[in-house]
DNA sequence: GATACCAGTATCATTTAGGATACCTGGTAA
DNA sequence: TTACCAGGTATCCTAAATGATACTGGTATC
């Protein structure tokens, strides 16, 4: 039987795998702008979205190596989130994303379909 | 209280709603070839995706307005699945995400992280 | 003394997604 | 008469993602 698994082979499926979730595009799109502390970044996510699971995102995001977590031992505590070399070079998908993003909204609402 | 359910509003969260699944990339990937059946897409498919879960994926597209169903009343059955207009145009988001989803993959092994 | 700040984690409940299996149609070929 | 084809749906079960709530710590302010 051949070998069908996909992740790590297909940049189609890695891809999705790794930027899963509900927030992870606009969390993206949000470290485009540089370092950001938690509070920060937690205040301008929408505000149906918990702490636990931006939290939990930017776990799964750091443990993919799209983001880099910087702690700073002072009290209270300072944590800054920064896009990775390769996470950063994500912006050109992001560019294009958010051009067919709004394409699509202004499309759905053009055919009542929103 | 600020209104702040961005599906509708913002692309990004648009985006990823819409897209949603483990599968979905992949589907639009294959389906930019052109219209194609059931099985066919089927047989493209990775193997531990059930035909279940296809069907449930290609419903969600298409009510989605990105992907058209085409149904044919022969013996036996013809359904072709092809992507609409504003499906058609998610090829450059696909465009982009091949060459970063490789630049990933890339990375990923050259740091011995995968 | 109470409260706020910052950056979380732990735990539990709920929601959503995905997989496994069985079953359907209705004509045709063995 | 049985099996097969394509293209599914129905049902049940499990797994994964998300949400709600409570809690931590040390400082600094009210």
């Amino acid at each position: 039987m051949e070998e069908k698994q996909l992740f790590g082979k297909c940049p189609y499926v890695t891809s999705q795998k790794v930027l899963t979730g509900k927030w992870s595009m606009y969390i993206m799109h949000i470290l485009k702008d540089g370092a950001i502390r938690f509070n920060e970044l937690q205040r301008r996510m929408p505000e149906d979205m918990t702490h636990t699971t931006l939290s939990r995102q930017l776990k799964s995001l750091e443990e993919s190596g799209l983001i880099v977590r910087r702690a700073y031992y002072e009290i209270p505590p300072k944590v800054e989130y920064e896009l990775s070399e390769i996470g950063y070079k994500f912006d050109k998908v992001l560019a294009e994303l958010e051009i067919w993003g709004n394409e699509y909204i202004q499309y759905m609402k053009d055919n009542h379909m929103l």
